[in-house]
DNA sequence: ACTTACCGTAAGCCATGACTTACGGAAACG
DNA sequence: CGTTTCCGTAAGTCATGGCTTACGGTAAGT
């Protein structure tokens, strides 16, 4: 239930922003950080979440760290949704034939 | 930004217990509170939540209030993390060819 | 009409977690 | 080596929200 975590992770509006930075590539930090409302250890903090759920991967760069998106996380999420998707519908649909019945030709 | 508050309804692992009771079917309140860790009162707050996502649909019957699956939330949900989805394994490929450079046949 | 079943809402309690400031450590640069 | 840059971690504060009990309201049954 990894899918837990990443869903807990993009419930917050500012680890969301966090993790839309990085959709047209890797970033620093401080990069991340910059025009974020809220401080540069929040972010370190947020990136944390991120990548124990999955949804990032770091890497060093000298002094910088520089962290990308990682597809296994978003992957999972897709499967479980998707999965999801498939039984509402069918449950929706069996749920209309049922509530109109037979209207087969007007 | 509905899709925020689907997923921030979707972090919570007994909201996501109560949507997950209504996958193979429409089920009253009692129905969906028999068996889960918490109170009925409680299972109508996280159904409230769920409902103002656009997560799940009510109707009444008879003295019971029937809820069901409502397509909308997680369709939303599904297109923004597929659009999210896209951008990122492009973003990814684009990082391995960046750091693995031309191994255009072994 | 009275009772029973089923449910939503209000008020209050309490843990979770998001943020801050302060600190320490590792790599580049002179 | 000292300094600067870039970053992660620790400790502490404070709001958010999930849960409970108590209550009220509507529909069905007798």
């Amino acid at each position: 239930m990894t899918y837990g975590n990443a869903l807990r992770c993009l419930s917050d509006p500012t680890r969301r922003q966090v993790f839309e930075r990085l959709r047209h590539g890797p970033l620093p930090v401080g990069a991340i950080a910059a025009g974020l409302p809220v401080s540069r250890p929040a972010v370190s903090q947020h990136l944390k979440s991120l990548k124990d759920a999955g949804l990032v991967t770091d890497r060093a760069e000298g002094t910088r760290r520089v962290y990308a998106i990682d597809p296994n996380g978003i992957g999972e999420l897709r499967r479980w949704l998707d999965q999801f998707w498939d039984e509402a519908l069918e449950s929706f649909s069996r749920e209309v034939r049922r509530t109109s019945p037979h209207r087969s030709r007007p």
